[in-house]
DNA sequence: GCTGCTTCTGTGAGCGTTCACAGTAGAGAA
DNA sequence: TTCTCTACTGTGAACGCTCACAGAAGCAGC
């Protein structure tokens, strides 16, 4: 067989050398490109040896001038820049994402919306249509982009469930007030009593769920709550370190914590071992996660994992169906326990 | 021709509308969105105003088309996944270039080439032009997948040295080699004599460079080089940590290390923190990169510094001078030496 | 007057696709 | 025969833009 080569090459080719080459029209090229029905499977056949003989590839402006779609969506992060540098779940978030829409043959816009600027330019990108929909990622919800986008009529799925309830958003998130009840009935189960929490931002769902799981499996178990337990955090790991020495002045014979994040949680490992507690022998330190930040700490953190490769996928599967033309649709994931060395 | 206006407006603008709107002709409009010259100042006010008007954005497809450039650059990573979720600096790299796209208006398509398969999959993608060029980041240079888009004529801007010294590719690194000796020479000023090393990945330049730093400023000193003081690793935490376990082995009267990544530093430190080391009192650490491993650290890393937004800024402006036709660029930027607490 | 030059403007063509529609061939039914 | 139906194929027109080119207007020099 004929060898692509890669001679003088200038001009890439087109559908129309296809069709030359396969000795058909360009109606016929462009129905086995998009699916191949009503095409005889003898044209099929003529048709993809030319596409391979000549090394066709779809000039994807040429097809989305005709039909409106641009074949491509974005990513977009609107978080103040240090949370991404920072976060470690952003990461694996993006690259599951990326992957999932590779599936697709579908490239991903990567969109980072950290100034009012930003956000406002990237609004006006999305909204000209450059994109067919958005992964919109964001942990303090009830931002506006999300209310932009969809009254604009753009295909829109959130990470994490949006803080106006009814706001018809699709989105996908972790169980996030059942990994929470997990983590503190295991913490019970080894014995503890005395078990605080440092929140994650309380301004969105995410946060106010888990610390709800917490109130209620220490309810259930018939211990009084003690709000001097309780200081909030914001995610970052700075919060972590100052919620934990919050804690330890408040109530120094806390024997456990439950942390709304592996990144907090490694703020309040660095707390607890400068206050001289060794852990899990005088604390027992569980977190929210499992990112790669659980095993970068020492000991290595008992946590809860959020099934990000699922997120990510149920989130990319979400907008597809969205972008097809169905309903906005909330996903809701389960959790897991994982135990290591700080329980 | 008074059709146009048919109900309900769906339909976003075009040059037309706003050509007739500003009562001018499309050429006129074109020339304006394109720089404005060989245009009245009259004409100009008025299509600037009708572009206002009328809430008019560029259909970039049908730009596209015709100009055969797709305004759009690609971030491609050439890594395994465990280390894009893992390593910080690639977050600062990918943050950082997105960022200096913006400004230029160029959306970013990210790629993430972990497999063979994605590798190949996205080869032809770039090659078919649906980017105009690409920031390739790939720690392990050598890559095959430079060369290929090189001599496909894709306009190519490196992260780092490539390994194929004339291979006439553009690069922006840092200077490793005087980083490195940076670090060397602030452990002797501080009255270390048994300075140990991990390194970074041999087979790219990076790795390489700053052990000869490391090599040259001892030589200079008139230190002997010890072999059993030089560990190799790969980036990874995992190796900084099999590193020192080594080091200590073979060399307990080690009183200082010098590691090529601070998150290889982050399991040197661990590992010493396990044998009963005090840092950095019985052994100094100097990490590389000033990533935000080096904060996250107990105790806190000192550093080499290496400019990631510059970095990235110079990465996207050799890249799009490459576009416009100049050639290929070598950028090295210099380093800087941070210290904190590990020394 | 004609010629040349500069600055500005409008027009037709065409980029590579998809889509609607018209058309063909062959099989089966009336 | 003729008509209908199905399965397939080809063709012209878009899609919204840029580019080359032609032309107009103004001004100067001869």
């Amino acid at each position: 067989m004929t060898m692509s080569q890669s001679g003088g090459r200038r001009k890439p080719p087109t559908i129309h050398d296809v069709a030359r080459e396969a000795g058909v029209s360009r109606g016929t090229v462009s129905r086995v490109l998009n699916g191949g029905h009503y095409v005889s499977p003898a044209a099929a056949e003529a048709v993809n040896a030319a596409i391979r003989r000549t090394g066709y590839v779809v000039n994807r402006h040429a097809r989305s001038l005709i039909t409106g779609r641009s074949d491509s969506i974005g990513f977009l992060l609107t978080e103040p820049q240090e949370r991404f540098f920072e976060d470690p779940n952003f990461n694996v978030l993006l690259r599951g994402c990326t992957q999932a829409l590779a599936a697709h043959d579908i490239p991903l816009l990567l969109m980072l919306a950290g100034t009012q600027d930003e956000r406002r330019r990237l609004t006006r990108y999305i909204t000209a249509g450059h994109v067919d929909g958005v992964l919109l990622v964001s942990s303090h919800s009830g931002d506006p982009v999300a209310e932009q986008l969809r009254d604009a009529g753009v295909p829109l799925v959130m990470c994490g469930k949006p803080i106006g309830v009814g706001s018809k958003v699709s989105y996908v998130a972790a169980d996030d007030r059942d990994g929470a009840r997990d983590m503190v009935r295991h913490l019970l189960s080894l014995g503890r009593r005395r078990i605080g929490m440092v929140t994650g931002a309380l301004d969105a769902p995410g946060g106010v769920e888990r610390l709800a799981g917490y109130q209620e499996v220490l309810t259930e178990a018939g211990i009084e709550l003690d709000e001097r337990l309780v200081v909030s955090g914001d995610y970052s790991r700075a919060s972590g370190e100052a919620g934990a020495e919050l804690l330890l002045e408040r109530a120094p014979d806390m024997d456990a914590v439950f942390v709304a994040s592996d990144l907090m949680a490694q703020g309040v490992l660095s707390a607890l071992h400068r206050a001289g507690r060794s852990i899990p022998e005088d604390v027992a330190v569980g977190g929210f996660d499992d990112s790669s930040a659980a095993l970068a700490s020492s000991p290595e953190l008992t946590t809860i994992r959020q099934p990000y490769d699922r997120i990510s996928s149920e989130m990319v599967r979400v907008l597809l169906a969205q972008i097809g033309g169905e309903d906005p649709a909330a996903v809701i994931l389960p959790t897991e326990l994982v135990k290591r060395q700080s329980t």
